[in-house]
DNA sequence: TATATTTACGCAACCGATTCCGTTTGTACA
DNA sequence: TGTACAAACGGAATCGGTTGCGTAAATATA
């Protein structure tokens, strides 16, 4: 590193103090209009800019939030992230940003690094791992302003949630009113409050729809990845275990699932209806175009970067938390059969 | 923000200068034991964590680096991100990451932010607006080691480039080894070095082959999106226009020319071979999965690092800057002809 | 002309750590 | 008993800024 340019050395250079100097750079009107042009005249040749580092010790406020979200390349959380940015940078916030790699042990350790670099607040999305929060907890004990998003989880804090339950409902109301008699529910990590919700969800509308429903519809689907579906839902065929209709606990299960019915000569959806969960662009490109319900990431980060400053910039040492639920959409295409649509 | 737990205040409490808390904590020996202890078991109570920024202030090292995209939604940019972060967090170092969203002037904005954060280092991948590089340059002149990844340009730093000439090459070799004697490809812009470089190996695999090309091979394809590959390949068959094989710039638009050609009742690959450019994940969802170039996104990133890291720890001002070039490697799937392998 | 007020700037403390140089006290040696 | 030396710790400068307060010189007022 070079020779830094400081407010010291361009008050050398000037034979004036630093006071003056950083005085003069902010328009301070006790400083004549003379040396305040010298001034700023030669800040601009040198090329000077101000240690951000320095401002933050001397103001205690770093003008930076931590987000700890589990994977970038989940297309998911990567638009969290844009959300998230689009709201701080327009408020000349920085981010810094970790990936706790669904790692317990990395987030903690993200944890640790956030707070030691004083950030003024954190975003957070819990890993699959996290079962302890006291690393979150400590970090509300030190009063630093604290906002999950996604996936829920016992902290008393400020919250931005997806509507899974809903989301669910809408999707197996949807299969119903379409004409489904039997809908199978592939289901997610059950340690994973998402994965419980969209169960619910499709439970509760079969409920509300009077329509009776045995264990034998939820199957579970391990990590809902594409080939665990494919494998299950080929198993279902070849027991005659019979179904119109698939809801997926996300679009990998429900692509693996539309595979295994197709590859069984069934068609989609005049004999089988699926609906997945997330809206990944995968979905258009497969044949049919997947019906899926969608998740607003985009709309999560803004929402949660948004609700993080205000906490941070409330005079309050006690906040009440906010818990957001996020609305979601469930977008038709053609792996689902039409509905003439009156009242939906 | 609550008062925060600082070596003045461990001092004050236990009635000794706060140098030799300092010293206790890192186990001088200068201290005798029993300070040592009181001092330790004091901070651990107190959970006391030491302030990065003050650190960094002294030190005049930050231990971050920072990172500036063009935008994490893309899968790619994602697993760049990953590769630089597994490769900084084992070194202690932390990232601060910038989304330039394809945009010259939030990509100066970050550079400068970057910059006043006084970053040990910075990888950037520049944005698509970019023709002026100044901004680039003005943090070399301030001494900051800067490594580029993915997209050339013209300033002089280190970068870790995939070798788009050399996927493109062969990739159209694989065609033409199959027995295509007509193949088209879909470009992209030709303001990005890459649609270049693809083009290029385009052509000279032909070349190589002894096969003579018109410019009607090549076909301009917009931003390389799907829709805009779809209609204009639909467009050549409509007017007759023959070819047996595409090349196309990236996989979207490799999907949209599939599209196309299956929607004119012709067979892939068959009549038709196709290959793509990424290895999105889209590539094996859609039928027939995708032959396509695989960019090695996570060994770019860790690539960076290391080379950044290295930049960083050199004790020479001057240092030759070095360019990588990735290899790439060629994914066969069900969208192209199998070719017998024997010097392939 | 003496006093009050304004102008324009400098001094020094502060943010939270590190580290170079003392200084005090105790012990060893002659 | 006087000197040398080590052990154990404190003081103060430093990193690069901000800011409250003090003050000299210039101007205004009585």
């Amino acid at each position: 590193m070079k020779s830094q340019v400081t407010l010291k050395e361009l008050a050398r250079k000037l034979g004036i103090a630093t006071s003056t100097v950083s005085r003069a750079l902010k328009d301070n009107t006790e400083i004549s209009i003379e040396t305040r042009i010298r001034v700023k005249k030669l800040a601009t040749e040198l090329n000077y800019e101000p240690n951000a580092l320095a401002l933050s010790l001397r103001r205690s406020k770093t003008y930076t939030i931590g987000v700890i979200l589990p994977e970038l390349v989940h297309f998911f959380f990567s638009t969290v992230i844009s959300g998230i940015e689009d709201v701080t940078f327009s408020k000349e916030y920085n981010v810094i940003l970790c990936q706790s790699n669904e790692s317990l042990e990395r987030e903690i350790s993200n944890c640790k690094a956030l707070f030691n670099h004083r950030v003024d607040g954190i975003i957070a999305c819990i890993s699959k791992e996290t079962t302890n929060y006291n690393h979150f907890i400590a970090l509300q004990e030190k009063g630093i302003p604290l906002v999950f998003v996604d996936r829920e989880n016992p902290v008393d804090a400020s919250k931005i949630i997806s509507g899974d339950f809903n989301g669910a409902y809408d999707a197996t109301q949807y299969l119903l009113k379409s004409g489904c008699k039997r809908i199978i529910h592939l289901a997610g990590p059950q340690n994973l409050v998402l994965s419980q919700e969209r169960m619910n969800g499709f439970l509760k509308a079969h409920q509300e729809y009077g329509i009776a429903t045995d264990e034998n519809q939820i199957v579970r689907c391990g990590g809902g990845e594409t080939h665990e579906a494919f494998e299950i839902v080929r198993n279902l065929i070849e027991k005659k275990y019979l179904f119109d209709g698939i809801f997926a606990v996300n679009d990998m299960a429900a692509v693996g699932a539309l595979k295994a019915v197709q590859s069984a000569k069934l068609r989609v959806p005049e004999d089988v209806s699926i609906i997945g969960y997330s809206d990944w662009a995968l979905c258009t490109f497969i044949s049919p175009p997947l019906t899926t319900v969608q998740q607003k990431g985009y709309e999560m980060g803004t929402k949660a970067a948004e609700l993080l400053l205000k906490e941070m910039h409330s005079k309050d040492t006690f906040i009440e938390p906010s818990i957001i639920v996020l609305p979601t959409k469930l977008i038709l295409r053609e792996s689902t059969r039409i509905l003439i649509q009156n009242d939906y």
